[in-house]
DNA sequence: CTGAAAGCGCTTACAG
DNA sequence: CTGAAAGCGCTTACAG
């Protein structure tokens, strides 16, 4: 028995003839290992789990590639949870993913409750914030600078002769990918001399609508405006969708960069100019981050670009 | 011990004052079951198993989240394989999965290779096939029905006035997306006393770059074509941008009907006519198919219909 | 190098 | 209604 299992997990301690007797029977009985009784007695589950809001966006279908290929290079099996966002549904979640003894947790795009770092701590495994991070609580985390990249876009307009720039952002109370990418915009602007008006700032929810939504509503209240920073391609794709039905053209009339970078951004006519976040590479840093268990304050910055395409003309 | 267990599984054979007094330790020792444990004394482990090509693509990442929708509502979780279409690759999930002892088996899109079902047929738990199935092994599938879908896919075109169309397609040795989509599409062109001529077919892998390269390649075999049918929505995406290189209107100049209304599809400009699969639903009723275990020869076809957005004009 | 023993934290008959 | 016992299939000291 004891000879078998050491076998089976490749340690010393056996003779080269039992171990091909071992793995002879091995073959005729059609043996398979019982992992679940392994992680029983060691303890071990090579099993993590991921928390996000959705799963269905490019976005985050994207992190969940990278996650999913680093862990399992890493031999681990990753458990999906899909929160809706809904706080609810997050504390089940982190409840049968605390019961089945993963052995870490990815965290994506969401605020950090009080409630879910209590389960978290008790549940001992480790975590790594992504697409986000916590003031609060020092869990490391993987992200780009969200306000320089915003920063970055809008100077990228004030360098092609722009100077009317609506911002279409997410929610001003989203801490992570709100606020920090409004104070991005606001710092260009002021860095330039242009002043800020708040009512060229339109707030969404990152997907297709509200980014369509948030375009008319813009040119109803300044229809001289020559470009917008849209904080998501998918909402900028919808800023597209409203342009054209305003017969404007793309960039002759308005100029527009988004931001993430995914599929989507090569896919718009014209190829959406944006801010490119390397999703894949965040996720796969993420999962390795998580099971090397390197610890704290392992944060790291990913590198953000312009990727310029067709969207962005010069004034 | 076994009192616990039985309050703690919602048997019945306790006294209400003993109930109360365990929770009451329960609480102050702050417990938490064991999932593992309990796995390995019942040998059930309420979670599944999902083989798929490819996470980061919308069609993947909304019947994955059907999936974990329907899984979560029925108390079982899911672990995610992205094989890359990867025999090997794929070969290793079902090893793990099998050691892991899933109580069933999701597999996406792939076509069923035999040495993946002896490992599935040894791992004891049961399959349901998603987009896809196998003529070879009668295990239950959840699909629309291709060949039907392309088929009237192609009599809208023609309904339209159009009798130069072209298509552009997945493999021509893909079984399942492939073939029975051309065959639909052949189809109804004989219904309709139109010849159908091999060079009006291009073949692509159903994403962006080779729809643009099957509208470029069709287009200079034949100029004069009037209408596409695409067999997916993002080959479809590939080409409206091309048109759009060529200066082709849409729908003006050239009509074109996608496959599959993801959220691409809304997201066009214009938007997307093309032929709708219940994406999301497939995926729940996967699951709920999968943890029922209703048995064999449970196979369902799926509804499809066409949504008709801006992008096929009348002729 | 090899194997007997205890233990991982549960559940399921079984006896009381 | 309650609890002792065996067992789920492994791993980890420990003794030989």
């Amino acid at each position: 028995m004891a000879t078998v299992s050491r076998i089976l997990n490749d340690l010393t301690g056996y003779s080269e003839g039992t171990r091909q007797r071992v793995e002879k029977v091995m073959k005729d009985l059609d043996y398979s290992p019982n992992a679940i009784a392994r992680g029983l007695a060691n303890k071990q589950t090579s099993t993590i789990g991921v928390l996000l809001p959705s799963v269905s966006s490019r976005f985050a279908a994207k992190l969940l590639q990278g996650i999913e290929t680093a862990s399992h290079s890493l031999k681990h099996s990753v458990i999906v949870c899909n929160t809706h966002s809904n706080g609810e549904r997050t504390m089940e979640y982190l409840q049968v993913l605390k019961e089945k003894r993963i052995e870490g947790l990815i965290f994506i795009s969401e605020w950090l409750k009080d409630e879910y770092v209590e389960v978290i701590k008790k549940m001992g495994a480790p975590v790594v914030l992504v697409s986000t991070m916590s003031p609060k609580y020092r869990f490391p985390y993987v992200k780009v600078d969200d306000k320089q990249a915003a920063y970055d876009a809008v100077c990228y307009l004030i360098k092609k002769g722009h100077r009317k720039i609506g911002l279409i952002s997410g929610s001003r109370y989203d801490q992570i990918a709100g606020l920090p990418r409004i104070e991005g915009y606001k710092a260009a602007l002021t860095e330039y001399g242009i002043p800020v008006k708040e009512e060229l700032i339109a707030y969404g929810d990152f997907h297709f609508k509200s980014g369509a939504a948030g375009c008319e509503e813009l040119f109803e209240r300044d229809p001289d405006l020559t470009a917008f920073f849209v904080t998501s391609d998918e909402m900028a794709i919808g800023a597209i969708s409203c342009a054209y039905r305003r017969g404007k053209r793309i960039p002759e009339d308005l100029s527009i960069i988004g931001f993430d970078d995914t599929e989507d951004a090569e896919m718009t006519v014209p190829p959406l100019t944006t801010v490119h976040q390397p999703v894949e590479d965040i996720g796969k840093i993420a999962a390795e981050l998580l099971i090397h268990k390197r610890g704290f304050d392992e944060s790291v910055i990913m590198p953000h670009r312009i990727v310029e395409r067709e969207t962005v003309g010069t004034l």
